[in-house]
DNA sequence: AATGAATGAGCATTCATTCAT
DNA sequence: AATGAATGAATGCTCATTCAT
């Protein structure tokens, strides 16, 4: 009794199955190893059909990118009460991260992986959500060094490379959580706080480390 | 009646000029963009002599990924020197690591985007190198643990999280070195000490952050 | 609320709305490379609409056929008066024929172009059209020769030549003038005519032109 | 004992073999209808063959064009002798012209068709060869003209107009004695010549047609 | 009278790969 | 040691056409 080939359906319901056949595939394969057959076969409708609402391969594939960054932001704001103390929105983020991450791995591939190694109009999608997360980062260590009144002078590109280096550290647990049976989104969370969070108290203290002997 | 071409040449060298051609291509293109044609052409050799001493697309790029992996661990080796502190190693290694990857954007470009985007057979091939690296830094980790005589019981998925975390955010950095103007590796080292050392002295110590309140 | 697009109308009004639209398209594009879409868009109603009242691109095509050969040969015929001379006919008969093609480019294209390389099907539909037209010039040929009671033996295929000759003649002039600027449907005729007329007088009183020398 | 598929020849010989196909099936399909495919495999070749030796359907098209257009413009310069009066050169020109379409049917229709109904760029090809023997005949008229010392400022617009609708008119009778069992290249030509050179003389003595009556 | 939803079939083009020399 | 000649197998994309309403 219910037909297993579910035909004629609004538009905006085969663009979201579409679309969601479109991350795993792409997701998994790769851009360009991923066919536009295979994408439309497991949507459940014909090829034609994909073009029809989703123009070409390059404007499918943005559409995902886009798709799945907004996701992933929403889920992290979504996460972030902004009342609380830097510490504690920074832990609340990047729980909220590895759980997305860890619930979307198709997504979380297209993003992280995939837009990144086929040509800077893709890339130009990504950066754009991660300049966005590295700003949330960059801000909330502003705020605590101000906060805590010390070091005010923290350089910028100082407190860039720091924000760059906590979202690689967190790209880098996330596909080990994802790979690592038994780890959770909160131990994952847990170990990168533990891992950045002195040593940036240590930094808007102005201690730094520096090598004791000289070198070339 | 020079021959523009140098002609006749023994197979290793012929080799290495595939393979300085092949991480080029893949490194720019990417692997499935890439083509057998173009690789061929800017090795100043015909297809089938590519396939004669290589086999195929998959056996070249793998060679590709091999060679890199191989000349990047040891430029960081070569950088450390085993009898010094582990700090200092530590630094020494991140400084030949920026460097190198700095120096050779296209194979870092096959080692750290490519290789982990086009099948598990090609990932697992750069893992191999990561886990070799990630082991290294554990191994210091390690070391630092055991000479302070301080928390010998660090567990060692958590010493294995920070080594990951570490790693990635050197990756994430040197990515960032790359394409930043006026950052040099010698910075990008710098910056990666600061952030880490301290959170790593600080759960040596016994010292974790947890969040102040409870949560849901 | 005003609706733009007019809808409901009599089928018929329908009908020359598509053949507009086609007759455009077609005369264009040419046959093959206009495409039942931008048909239906331009005409200004759904693709199935225009499939409901014309069953086919090939039967759209060869309506747009008859339309245009029948509106020729109206405009022509509507152009010559039967009771005057012959000269006078002709010459009235092409004058007709440069204006209306001139005035119906995308139809003319229709006729002369494109249903004459699209298949046998097309071009005999086209063929019944020109050779009515070819039917007219010879009988004008033929009562100007029957009434100058000269050479009435003039053979049939001499007389079919010439008009084919005549109207190839005329195409080819038509095309001409509508891509060059200035020249009218009056001087057009005018150019035939001064070319033609003499040619057939002169065939008409017995006189040929023969190669002077002998030949292979 | 001869194998039926001739293996492994020559580049140049591939390419007037794959030509030889194209025309053919360009002039009885039609550009677009022609498929890649039904001409590989008339010329006995691999699809990737053809694309290898003529990059593209586009080029292949054009290549035909060019390479018919030399054959037709080369067949009619070898029949005339520049030395003879121009009435004889045209009459000998007419009939290379005739007997090289009669015998190249599927290189006229792509050069008199196909080439003028699939956009500017194919079309300028011909163009280009339609205007070197409208000048040819252009030129002949006005030698005439010259010789016989009457009417030496015929406009040239008027001349052009007459080459137009003389080659018009070769065109249709091209058309027509192919199509008309029992019509000689020589009979295609004489009609002509008694067609036009009577006309051609009358214009060159001043002698015009007019319309006896007044019109509109 | 009219349309949004959907598809089977085909086409130009490209690519990794091999054979004969 | 090295290459010109050649192809099987996909792949992105388009189009004429139909169905259910």
């Amino acid at each position: 009794m219910g037909a297993v080939k579910t035909k004629r359906m609004p538009r905006a319901v085969r663009e979201q199955q579409m679309l969601d056949a479109a991350v795993q595939i792409f997701g998994r394969r790769g851009y360009m190893a991923a066919s536009m057959d295979e994408i439309a076969e497991l949507a459940g409708v014909s090829k034609p059909l994909v073009y029809l609402y989703l123009n070409s391969k390059e404007d499918l594939f943005t559409a995902c990118i886009r798709r799945e960054a907004t996701a992933l932001t929403e889920a992290v704001r979504a996460g972030v009460r902004p009342g609380l103390p830097a510490d504690r929105q920074l832990w609340d983020g990047l729980q909220a991260f590895f759980a997305h991450t860890a619930e979307h791995p198709d997504g979380w591939s297209v993003l992280h992986l995939q837009a990144r190694t086929h040509g800077e109009t893709f890339a130009a999608e990504v950066t754009a959500m991660r300049e966005e997360i590295v700003a949330f980062v960059t801000q909330l260590i502003a705020v605590t060094a101000r906060e805590a009144h010390r070091d005010p002078d923290l350089p910028e590109r100082e407190v860039a490379g720091l924000a760059v280096a906590l979202v690689g550290a967190a790209e880098s647990l996330a596909a080990w959580a994802n790979a690592t049976p038994g780890v959770t989104a909160r131990q994952a969370a847990a170990t990168l706080m533990n891992f950045a969070w002195a040593g940036l108290g240590n930094l808007m203290e102005g201690r730094h480390w520096t090598p004791s002997a000289g070198e070339a």
